[in-house]
RNA sequence: CGCGGAGUGGAGCAGCUGGUAGCUCGUCGGGCUCAUAACCCGAAGGUCGUUGGUUCAAGUCCAGCCUCCGCAA
């Protein structure tokens, strides 16, 4: 098939890769401008673009889909098909109209739960402990298309948005492949999602990493694993940011929410429902990833010693 | 020149107003113990990132450089 690929980060690029290799023609990638990026504002191009250009694939990389410009260049393009992972920019329905079969969007989640922009952080923070990889048709709404094909996955007990995303960048990219495949032989057949079962999954403040102690230590645990390793969950400790790589549901406590204690290797806070969560590895501000023991080296904890703004 | 923190024995930190370095952990040896990640005693181990400057004297002050990190993007 004549495929316009639309992607920007590494979960996107397995995606690219599967289609190239299924020997699709890939007639065009558009991808995000590039950015500048890390301390010295280097301007870097989307992992998708590097892969793209890798391969001879032309790639466009306009501000906004809106442009007459870039619909005339789509229709001149004139692909079977359009197919969307991880783009970040809204596509405007008369480009939803140009592909013959139509946009494929590959989506990390069982839709129609967890629509939007952050679904794989989301599923774990939420507690599931299963989701999957929806490949849909794409309408006007935010992932509300119609869906075409489904896989599930298993979430672990200790997995990580970054594990997790890690698999379903695989996942996705077969998914793809099979339903392109499928569609093109018109063995498909649309299921409507059913709204009222719909959920959203807002994209990722890093102010929504904070941890909140006062939830239940299960609840922490999960944004623990559920923000890592972008944003990041934290907590303030004596007027320092201290980051949460991981961490453990422990024992229980009779102390009051919040308040920390030294254990000998795990940094334990006191959780809402009189269970504890033992950090296990942190980064304080302007320090190196460390384990707990490490950190309470250093760091001696006072008696009360309480996670907040101002340490009280 | 976006803002800020940091480079000190294996690890994490302290060292304020300058006079050759200390804490916690670890390591090694010994002891206690049925036993131990617990406890007690002892030991090893540091060109204090780098270059230059000030000074009788610098980890400690000044300037430049290198590296790492947090925030912001």
């Amino acid at each position: 098939m004549k495929i316009v690929f639309m992607g920007t980060p590494d979960y996107a690029v397995k995606t690219l890769e599967a289609l190239i290799e299924k020997g699709h023609d890939i007639a065009a990638v558009f991808s995000q401008p590039d950015k500048p990026v890390g301390r010295k504002h280097i301007l870097t191009a989307p992992p998708v673009k590097v892969c793209a250009e890798s391969h001879n694939i032309r790639v466009f990389q306009p501000d906004t889909l809106k442009d007459e410009e870039m619909r005339l260049k789509l229709r001149e393009i004139a692909p079977d098909v359009i197919a969307v992972v991880a783009y970040g920019k809204i596509l405007p329905e008369d480009v939803l109209s140009i592909p013959k079969y139509g946009c494929v969007n590959g989506h990390a989640s069982l839709l129609p739960k967890y629509r939007g922009a952050s679904p794989i952080q989301w599923s774990i923070i939420c507690g599931e402990t299963e989701t999957g990889v929806t490949a849909m048709l794409m309408d006007k709404g935010m992932d509300t298309g119609d869906i075409l094909k489904t896989v599930k996955v298993k979430i672990g007990d200790e997995e990580t948005a970054d594990s997790l995303f890690e698999r379903l960048s695989e996942i996705t990219a077969r998914l793809m492949v099979d339903t392109l495949d499928a569609l093109e032989k018109g063995e498909i057949i649309p299921q409507k999602q059913d709204d009222s079962k719909a959920s959203y999954a807002p994209i990722i403040k890093k102010e929504m990493a904070l941890l909140d102690f006062t939830k239940t230590a299960e609840e922490v645990h999960n944004a623990v694993r559920g923000y890592y390793s972008k944003p990041c969950a934290y907590f303030f400790l004596n007027g320092k940011r201290i980051k949460v790589l991981s961490a453990r549901v422990a024992g229980k406590t009779k102390l009051k929410a919040g308040t920390v204690i030294a254990d000998t290797d795990a940094l334990v806070i006191a959780c809402g429902d009189g269970d504890t969560v033992a950090i296990t590895n942190l980064q304080p501000e302007g320090s190196k990833p460390m384990t707990a023991k490490q950190f309470l080296c250093g760091n001696s904890i006072k008696p009360g010693a309480f996670a907040g703004e101002n340490g009280e």
